[in-house]
DNA sequence: CGTCAATGGTCGGAGTTCATACCAATTTCT
DNA sequence: AGAAATTGGTATGAACTCCGACCATTGACG
């Protein structure tokens, strides 16, 4: 079996880029994409007609976005039917040809996003626990907690989290809210990424997490909000911490 | 006295606008500005070095979006020291040629955006409550509660409500979240705008407005963010009759 | 084995936007 | 009255993107 992207996340994660230098924004995005894990390595990205589509982009320009991963090493390019772009490492060293600055933020965004990111996720989770889920959602849920309790690793271990909140936000069922929690945890990967020495407590973590996913199956939706709160307040203070 | 531009709001109104087609967004940017009241009727547009700017767009781009705006009788323009684009009128007719389907939503992202706001605008509430506000910020906060009671006419009411509404999310500190809001309140003004014969019930939204601006000042934030959640609820209940 | 389908690769013209410099009008200051 | 400053008006060439069509490669299926 290999590796599956994780489709349900993807008309989140990859929004429409407009620009006149849409070039950029493309790497970008898609960038994000294979480090969140939406699409791990071994997956193939989809085609290119399809890829342009989403991001709202030409195919040249697309193509030119690819050409950049494939030449960062991110991806292969394979021809002919079944062929693609597949991921084949998640190094998270800088891009090549200037593309390093490329989503860099100031210290005041970051502090920004921490502030906004108390209010979406929580709302996420509230709304998530007012709904009543199908079966496969509460699934998608229990499954999404348990990896990031089984994940072994820094980095497996953040891009299970990342998938965990993002799963929490699709199932708002707000695409609004959706985006906004992506947005933030992109940000917050940056962040994260940034300041290699991090050590959370993984333990308390996981506990909230375990909280959270309880009280939005059981349609706790204050309980919900409320942990989530807790939980944001806990990796805020750390960071701010570490970023003076 | 003239009428002076709100310039504490426009930093979030008019955010950056990129795309090959930047001038449609462009003129969407203004005519929201201008609809939402960030600019009332004679007060005069910054000059268009500084617009462009703000837009993220070229001078030439900017005039060319000041040109239709010119066209369809919003604004006029004169030249010299002291000259600019003074703004004219707030007519709700559709932008000329084509510009009409600018900003359309359809059904799903009318609902869409009525539960974004009901996370969004409480948590800009409950952080703007969490702050210790300064004496001008407590001053613009009731001057825009109190400029809502006194507006005559629907659509000086609607503008005034949409002003406190961004007030209060100015007073969060955090810019995403106002522009979150931002973009939340312009679907709204939209929505309200489509559906004319709409007559909310003014005197409890009042109630409302005074009991969230008194908590927020009180700095009671659980208490300002239900409020605030209980006015976005009565608002959406009344928009989702209408919409079927 | 041959045809079809799916996919990446290539090309060229058209349309937008950008950046910059310069011109014109009008007010303000000296 | 004259100089300076501010503001809109104009022009030009480069850069980027878009769109569409077509080519090349590979695998699947009859």
């Amino acid at each position: 079996m290999t590796a599956q992207p994780h489709e349900h996340l993807t008309a989140a994660v990859l929004r429409p880029v407009r620009g006149h230098h849409a070039f950029e924004g493309c790497v970008e995005q898609l960038a994000t994409a294979i480090r969140l894990g939406v699409y791990p390595v071994g997956t193939l990205l989809p085609p290119e007609r399809e890829l342009a589509e989403r991001l709202a982009v030409s195919r040249a320009t697309l193509r030119e976005a690819i050409a950049a991963l494939r030449q960062a090493g991110l991806v292969e390019t394979r021809r002919g039917r079944g062929g693609g772009s597949t991921v084949t490492s998640q190094a998270r060293g800088r891009l090549p040809g200037g593309l390093t600055k490329i989503s860099s933020a100031t210290k005041s965004e970051w502090l920004d996003a921490l502030e906004f990111r108390r209010v979406v996720e929580p709302g996420a989770a509230h709304m998530a626990a007012s709904h009543d889920l199908t079966g496969p959602d509460r699934e998608r849920l229990t499954a999404s907690e348990a990896a990031v309790h089984d994940a072994t690793g820094k980095r497996a271990h953040r891009q299970a989290d990342s998938r965990l909140h993002l799963t929490i936000a699709s199932l708002s069922g707000s695409a609004l809210l959706q985006q906004a929690v992506t947005s933030v945890q992109s940000t917050l990967d940056s962040m994260l990424g940034a300041i290699p020495s991090l050590e959370p407590n993984i333990g308390h973590s996981h506990r909230q997490h375990r909280q959270i996913c309880r009280a939005i199956v059981d349609g706790h939706a204050d309980r919900a909000r409320k942990v989530m709160e807790d939980h944001c307040d806990d990796t805020a203070a750390l960071l701010r911490g570490l970023l003076g």
